[in-house]
DNA sequence: GAGGCCGTTTGATCCCGATCAATTGCCGGC
DNA sequence: GCCGGCAATTGATCGGGATCAAACGGCCTC
């Protein structure tokens, strides 16, 4: 049973953060504050996150947001592109563990200790928002309002992961691809792209990693799909022909409509 | 790929929380002190804890602590015995996803909501500490402490089950059986129990159904364990033999000690 | 445009665990 | 003690997905 992860051993490509000149300095202008957890907050509370959240420069394509083991120095949001985070097992393999989208918040699962128990990696170019860790947490000391919304975040993303932790592992092939495609397609038209015709930014490795299967049957199911007219793929692009069916595909292995799983529910993430 | 979850419908049994006459009032003078997340907050707010916090009536075997769809009324800390926390999925199947141990959190995954994700039942006769859901979140609002606590031991849960994610559904039998042996011995043995020697109080159904196995599987897994000479097993007794072989059994499929694997960190779940 | 690299697809075979089926063992009632 | 019922074990067979292997195709360099 080894093999699984056709690994991918990883470099690490560490870089300081640079400001971005951005003048857009304020969350309400933002094209996802109605997608991202700042919209929660009062108004007053939200000055004090425009003044301490810094704008990062664009990531390039694999490149770091942060290591595993590495000190939580700040809490991130994704604004732009698309993130991996990963876990490295004990012999060195990575294993995906989500894709995050603009507006969802990447390591929450960090908030325990003081260092990220995973990596982080930009799946494309991608750009960020980041509160220094020590602000985060001061704020956090002021606002019982921020602190419920976090709880609020953390525990719906504890249900989700709690549900796809019920079913992968209990689902065939076919099952797993066809949850994974409604999930990036529903994300997606969350942010108001096309849900029926996207490009994954990830590779069938990471694809087949984060399923738990291998990059051969992620393939071989891919080409089933496009076989019985349900979907349409070339390369890393995706069109989805036949939802229904689609959704059918879905139910297969364990009951439970897509609406929960593997789906974000508000502004966090997996998936 | 269907039958997975050798079905176990389910009866409702719900009874209205009886006080018990407990004279044991107060959480310092609880046996579970040092288990408890009551340990970790101040003294004046545990006087308030003490205040709402009501020690119901041992429950039966197999009765209710809540039902799925249910109102969160109460926070739910585990005194005694064992429970089992599980989904239904749209078949009517039962979906086992935890165990809890005497000092373990009910249901943290229902904070998001208003109302519980999914059942739990007592797997044997059970004692359980519970706070009103109002006193609870007022107490929230006042501490910041008392948030961060739970902060933290939600973001741990999500990071163990993020973790449990990564192996069930890569993982072969035998580790997961393993993983789930060693999981309670060390459960146990944070509660001063003997941890080579022990009771499952669940039955192989449940066992099967939490790994993503069958109950054949599960038996099969057991029984050659013990002939091995890793494990001694008649019924629910199960004895470890030889650990340090079992823990290289668990180690298998995918890197990872059991440390965090399966195992609750503090005074938390799953399991 | 030729060649090479790498991600992806497709094919053939094997093995683990599901499934179906039968037996054993445990426990409670009488 | 005997019997009925359910949990658990053991056996035989089957199938889905892993594994091994090869071919394909896009993209970059030269």
């Amino acid at each position: 049973m080894r093999g699984y992860y056709q690994d991918r051993k990883v470099m690490s490509k560490r870089k300081g953060l640079r400001e971005t000149g951005d003048n857009e300095t304020r969350c309400e202008d933002c094209a996802l504050f109605s997608l991202c957890f700042a919209q929660e907050i009062s108004c007053e509370e939200r000055d004090e996150l425009n003044r301490v959240l810094k704008r990062r420069q664009p990531l390039a394509k694999n490149e770091h947001i942060f290591h595993g083991g590495q000190q939580l120095k700040t809490v991130t949001v994704v604004r732009s592109g698309s993130v991996k985070s990963y876990q490295i097992s004990q012999e060195g393999d990575e294993i995906v563990s989500g894709f995050y989208l603009p507006g969802e918040i990447i390591g929450l699962d960090g908030f325990s200790g003081e260092t990220h128990p995973g990596f982080a990696v930009a799946l494309e170019e991608s750009r960020t928002c980041d509160i220094p860790f020590r602000d985060f947490m001061r704020m956090l000391d002021r606002s019982p309002k921020l602190n419920q919304v976090m709880l609020k975040l953390l525990s719906e993303e504890m249900a989700e992961t709690r549900e796809l932790l019920l079913v992968v592992g209990r689902l065939d092939a076919r099952t797993r691809v066809a949850l994974f495609l409604l999930s990036m397609s529903r994300r997606l038209a969350r942010r108001n792209q096309d849900p029926n015709q996207f490009r994954l930014t990830m590779d069938r490795r990471d694809i087949a990693n984060y399923l738990g299967l291998t990059i051969e049957t992620v393939s071989r199911t891919l080409s089933a799909l496009q076989r019985d007219d349900i979907i349409a793929v070339r390369g890393k692009m995706v069109q989805i022909i036949d939802r229904r069916t689609l959704q059918e595909q879905a139910q297969q292995g364990v009951g439970g409509d897509d609406s929960a799983m593997l789906t974000s529910r508000s502004a966090n993430q997996s998936g």
